[in-house]
DNA sequence: AAACTTATGGTGATTGACAAACAAAAGTAA
DNA sequence: TTACTTTTGTTTGTCAATCACCATAAGTTT
C-alpha cells in the first residue's frame, strides 16, 4: 500500500528564512532564540538556505566582547519582482528586487473603465520597459503582484466591481501571466501572479515596509474614490467575499448619487470625484486627485474648504469605524491625502470629538510612510509573501 | 549554564483532545487522518488521556464492513464549570458540564448601575444555589467564565466602561474568585476565572455551541443597550483596547441624548432603552426589554411598530458593518430579539436595500439558536477553551 | 463455517531533533 | 602578550516520532 510521505523533513527552513527576510534575525544566535530551534538544527537549515541561495552572509556585526556573530541577508538580488498599483484613475507599476524595494517605476493616468485589455496592456508593457530600464530580462521575474479597485475571488478573479463592470469576471493572473511570458510559455509556468483589492496591497506595503507594523489598523486610501484596507490580528481581513473595507460606500444620510448607481455614498460627497465636480462648477480647471491635491499644497482657499470638509465627512464614516474595530492606527492615504494638512486636520477633528473614549485614547491618525509608493511596494510584497512562505519554503528544501 | 527544558515531549495530546471535544473525531482512524500523526502516536497519546481521565470510552461505533471502531469522547462529567451573563440590566448564571451543556440556570433583573458589589454577590450566591441543586460540592467547580457589559483588558479587569462606571478598574476574577473560594484559599488556586464583553461570550456561545461556525460573523444582542460580538477568522475580534463591536454608540444623525452622555447614539433611539421611554410615555407598564418583547409576540400594534422601527434603524448601522466586515452571518440576539418578527424583518429590509450587491449575496440574518442561554452558554465555553488549551494539555501531560 | 474487511496492539529499525561537550576562531580587556 | 568572552563547527549519545510489519480482535458477507 502506498505510505504517506513523511512530516516535511527539513522543516523550520521556512521559518528560519521568515526571521532573516523580516528583518527578526541576521545571526545564528538571534535564530537559535527566536526560532526555539537546537544551535546544531539551525546550522544544518543555514547550510540549506545558504546552497539554495535564498540567502547570502553579510558579513560580521560588531563583536560584543567576543568573536564577532558572522550575519546573514536575504539574498534580494536573485531576481527581481513586479508590482502594479492599478486605481481608479491612475496606475503605478515597478519593478523591484526581491525584497520589494523599488529599483524602477513609472505611472500614467490610466481609468479602469477603459477596460482590462487597456489597461492590462498599458501595465505589462511598462514591465518591460522597466526591466530594461534596470537591465533584466522577463526570465528575471520572479513574481508579479497586482492591486486591482474592486474585489477579487481567490484565484485572482474580478466578482462584480462596482466602478469597473467591464471587468466582471476578469481573471488578472491569466490576461498578465500571459502577456508577460507570451512565446515562452514554460517560462510563466513558476512564476506566481498575485491580485488583490488595491486597499490590500497598500495596508500590507505600510504595514510590512512602512513602519506600521500594527495589529489591528486601518489603512484608509482616499482619492477619486475612497475604501479602507483593514489589518486585524496583523493579517489583511478581506471578509465573506472578499469586500470587506468598503469605506467609500457607506450610506451617509445624504441623497447624492454615486458611481456605483446607489444614493447617499460616502464617495459621492466626500471623494476626490465630488470635489472635482463642484471645483469644474466654480471654474476650476482639475481632472485628477493628484490636481486637487497639489491646489490644497498652494493654498487655494476654495479647494482647501472643500478637502477639509470631506475630512469631516470621512471623519464620521471613521469614528464609526473606530467603534467597531477599535483599532490602533488609521493611516491616511492616496492621491488625495497627498493635501496633508486640510484633509488629515478635518479626519480628526470628526474622529476625537466622536468616537467613544476608549477606543479614539490611544488612537493615532497618521499619514502614509511610503506615499505614493505603498501600492505598488504592497503588490510586490503581496507575491514576495507568497514566494517565501514558510511552509512553502520548509517544503521546497525538504 | 542552565539549559532551556526539551520542547514539550508528549506534544500532540493537546491536538487530539481538542479533536475530541470539538467532536470532529471519535475514533482513532479519525485521529490519525485528522492530525496527521502516526498511529502509534496517537495510541500513545490517548493512552495518556485516558489515563489522566480528560477522555472516556464511548463503546464501539457502527462497523462499516469489518471491525467496528471503537469510539472515544470528552469526558465531561469530570467536573462542573459555572457561567455568568452579566448584561445591562438583567443576569443569568448557570451550571454546566465540562462541555458548557447547562445543567441548571437562575436568572434575575439586576442593573450593573447597582455596582460590582451587589451584582457580584448575587452572582456568587447564585453559583452555590445551583451547585447544591446539581447535588455539586465548590470544589467539583473547574473554571468560571464571566461576561459583563463593558469593555475589559487582559486579565478581566473592567477599563472605562461607558453604563458602569462604579466598575472602573474592578478585577472581575479576583472579586470572583475570592467570594468563591473563600476560606479554601488553596482550593481556588488553579480554577481559572475568566471574563470577556458580554457581546463576545455570546458570539462564542452561538460560534461553538449553537452551529453557527462560521469564519467571518456579526453576533448582534438587542436588549436595553445594543452591541455586537465580532467574529473574525473564526476568532472572536476585540481590537487594541478590547472596544471593537461597540454598535450601540455608533453616532447615527439624531439628536437624542444617550446614557453615555454624549448624543446621537444608535441605542438612544433604537435601543430597549429607547423603545421603553416611548412605551412608558404612551402609559404602558413596561420595565425590562424582556417586556417589550412579550407585548410585541402578543401583536400589541403600537410595539410592534416601534420594534419594527427600531429594527430599520439597526439594519442602518448594520448595512454600514455588512460593508466594512463583509460577514457572512448576522446572527440577531438579546431580549429584545426575543420580539422575532418585527424585528427581523426590519433589520432585514434595510440591510439588504442599502449594502452593496457583492456583500450582501450571500448574507444569512437569522436569530440565535441559543436563545438567552447563549451568554452563559458561551461564558462556560470560554473557560472551557482555556482548560482544554491544546497547548496546555500536551505541556501538562508532558 | 469460511472468507473478507476493518480495527487494534505491539515490536523493531530508522530517522531527525536535541542537549552537551569540546575545540577552534576571532574579537576585546588588562 | 595573556586572559577572557563570544561565536562557530563538529561529534556523540539520547529520545521521541514514525514507518513497516505481524498478530489478533471483531465485525460483515458469502
Amino acid at each position: 500500500m502506498v505510505k504517506k510521505r513523511a512530516a516535511v523533513p527539513r522543516a523550520g527552513a521556512g521559518t528560519l528564512l521568515t526571521l532573516i527576510r523580516t528583518g527578526r534575525a541576521s545571526t545564528r544566535a538571534d535564530l537559535v532564540r527566536l526560532s526555539g530551534f537546537a544551535r546544531s538544527t539551525v546550522a544544518q537549515r543555514l547550510d540549506a538556505l545558504l546552497e539554495a541561495g535564498l540567502i547570502v552572509p553579510a558579513g560580521d556585526a560588531g563583536s560584543t566582547g567576543g568573536r564577532p556573530p558572522e550575519t546573514f541577508a536575504f539574498n534580494r538580488h536573485a531576481g527581481v519582482l513586479l508590482g502594479a498599483d492599478i486605481g481608479g484613475s491612475h496606475t503605478r507599476v515597478a519593478v523591484t528586487d526581491l525584497a520589494a524595494d523599488v529599483l524602477a517605476e513609472t505611472e500614467a493616468d490610466l481609468d479602469v473603465a477603459d477596460g482590462p485589455d487597456a489597461v492590462l496592456s498599458w501595465v505589462t508593457e511598462a514591465f518591460a520597459r522597466l526591466l530594461a530600464r534596470v537591465g533584466r530580462e522577463i526570465s528575471d521575474v520572479r513574481g508579479v503582484g497586482v492591486g486591482v479597485p474592486g474585489p477579487v475571488d481567490g484565484t485572482g478573479r474580478l466578482v462584480s466591481p462596482p466602478i469597473m463592470p467591464d471587468w466582471d469576471g476578469v481573471s488578472v493572473p491569466e490576461r498578465v501571466s500571459r502577456a508577460l511570458f507570451k512565446g515562452a510559455e514554460e517560462m510563466g509556468e513558476d512564476v506566481p501572479v498575485v491580485v488583490d483589492r488595491d486597499v490590500n496591497i497598500m495596508a500590507l506595503g505600510e504595514q510590512k515596509a512602512g513602519g506600521h507594523d500594527h495589529a489591528d489598523m486601518v489603512v484608509v486610501k482616499i482619492g477619486i474614490g475612497i475604501g479602507a484596507g483593514l489589518i486585524v490580528g496583523g493579517e489583511i481581513y478581506r471578509g465573506a467575499q472578499g469586500a470587506a473595507g468598503d469605506l467609500g460606500h457607506l450610506r451617509r444620510g445624504t441623497d447624492e448619487p454615486c458611481r456605483c448607481d446607489n444614493r447617499g455614498c460616502l464617495e459621492a460627497t466626500a471623494g476626490g470625484w465630488a470635489i472635482r465636480r463642484r471645483l469644474v462648477e466654480l471654474g476650476y480647471d482639475v481632472r485628477t486627485s493628484q490636481d486637487i491635491a497639489r491646489l490644497a499644497r498652494r493654498g487655494d482657499h476654495e479647494t482647501v474648504r472643500l478637502v477639509r470638509q470631506a475630512g469631516r465627512l470621512i471623519g464620521e464614516a471613521l469614528a464609526d469605524v473606530v467603534g467597531l474595530f477599535n483599532p490602533s492606527h488609521i493611516i491616511v492615504g492616496g492621491n488625495l491625502a497627498e493635501a496633508r494638512e486640510p484633509l488629515l486636520a478635518g479626519i480628526r477633528e470628526v474622529v476625537y470629538e466622536r468616537a467613544q473614549v476608549l477606543a479614539s485614547r490611544d488612537l493615532q491618525i497618521v499619514p502614509t510612510t511610503l506615499g505614493h509608493r505603498a501600492g505598488t511596494i504592497g503588490a510586490a510584497l503581496l507575491v514576495h509573501e507568497r514566494l517565501y512562505d514558510a511552509d512553502r519554503i520548509s517544503a521546497a528544501l525538504g
